[in-house]
DNA sequence: CGCGACGTTGATTTGCCTCAACGATTGTGG
DNA sequence: CCACAATCGTTGAGGCAAATCAACGTCGCG
């Protein structure tokens, strides 16, 4: 379980053995069966997670009641409400579980902890950061450039395994068009 | 004009005069007339670049020729296409000047020379790069969530000072509606 | 002074949403 | 273990927010 996070950083930074050691000493393991929460709104989000198996998202709900999802994760991806772990503050966003997961959390104590011993974190987290910030654009530029139609094929085309194993309806949610309008258009592109 | 650069840099993280010479020596100061290119599409962006003056914007232009503002950046913000300067790959996005303008841009080998001299850069551009990243969540739940009108009003209560400076239709072209619906939005609420 | 940039207003169109009804699965509590 | 309820997807009809298209006025600057 921690083998996932370890090949997950080596990508990017080295560690020899006592740093290894401090992040298998700060990282804990959680599991969550399908629809648990790992945040609710309102709450403070004090962790920042690693998803080692299964599949997450992180959604707003509106005033009408209605979802919105800010992102899923599945394994080797990072999540959490980062505005409210960074100010803590209550968070507006929801984490649940789409299917029975596994993560390994970190406190924000102890994330600062691993920043100060282990200082490549800091770049470590700045490259993530980094692809983080890239593809939050170019999602930013879909959404106000593209038709519905435009956005879900792209989607299935940039994520076929999540589209595999996320329902249409969370699809429809994450892009901000309708399940109706995916079905549609399934109807007459596949 | 290095002035705002090193305040900016100390909000985060704090430098000795050996590393605030190294700064020094490898942002190079740059003039921008009023609607030049810092980017343009299909070249490869080679820097990473501090607004010191004036204002800019990074937009795409789409196959009808739309043009699609990615962001703006003010006086004490940073601007590049990420991407193509992360890839070394031609750019999608154009930069340029909606005001005379001056910025202080750092190449790539030298931003790596940078990361290797004074590591803690890893943690000033990680911690940029969060609040990026939480800005950029909230735009794009934004833009999946909010009616134009709501996109509109929030857009101009988050940023009066660049309500002022940019045009309305680069607003627009900002929030993915057209000049005429921002139009008809004034004429009722304003 | 003339032209491009910018904003406004009106008429019309349209892509997508809303609402509603209905099968097919899935899963779960009694 | 089965019955009943969610969950998920589909289809059709109708409506609406915002886009499109078009015409026009003003300003500023090159």
């Amino acid at each position: 379980m921690y083998d996932l996070l370890f090949s997950n950083i080596s990508k990017h930074i080295i560690l020899d053995e006592r740093e290894a050691a401090i992040v298998q000493s700060l990282f804990k393991p959680r599991v969550l069966r399908k629809r648990q929460y790992l945040l609710q709104a309102g709450d403070i989000s004090r962790f920042e997670n690693f998803v080692t198996k299964g599949l997450l998202r992180a959604y707003t709900v509106d005033r009408d009641g209605d979802e919105h999802i800010a992102m899923f994760a599945m394994e080797g991806w990072w999540i959490s409400d980062m505005f409210s772990f960074l100010t803590e503050t209550p968070a507006t966003q929801h984490i649940d579980a789409l299917e029975d997961s596994e993560v390994l959390h970190i406190e924000k104590p102890d994330l600062e902890k691993l920043y100060r011993e282990v200082p490549k974190f800091d770049r470590f987290f700045r490259i993530l950061l980094q692809n983080a910030f890239v593809a939050n654009q170019q999602r930013v530029i879909a959404s106000i450039s593209e038709t519905a139609e435009e956005q879900y094929l792209n989607f299935i085309r940039k994520y076929p395994t999540l589209e595999q194993r996320i329902p249409h309806h969370q699809i429809a949610s994450y892009l901000g068009i309708t399940p109706e309008t995916i079905s549609r258009i399934r109807k007459q592109r596949l």
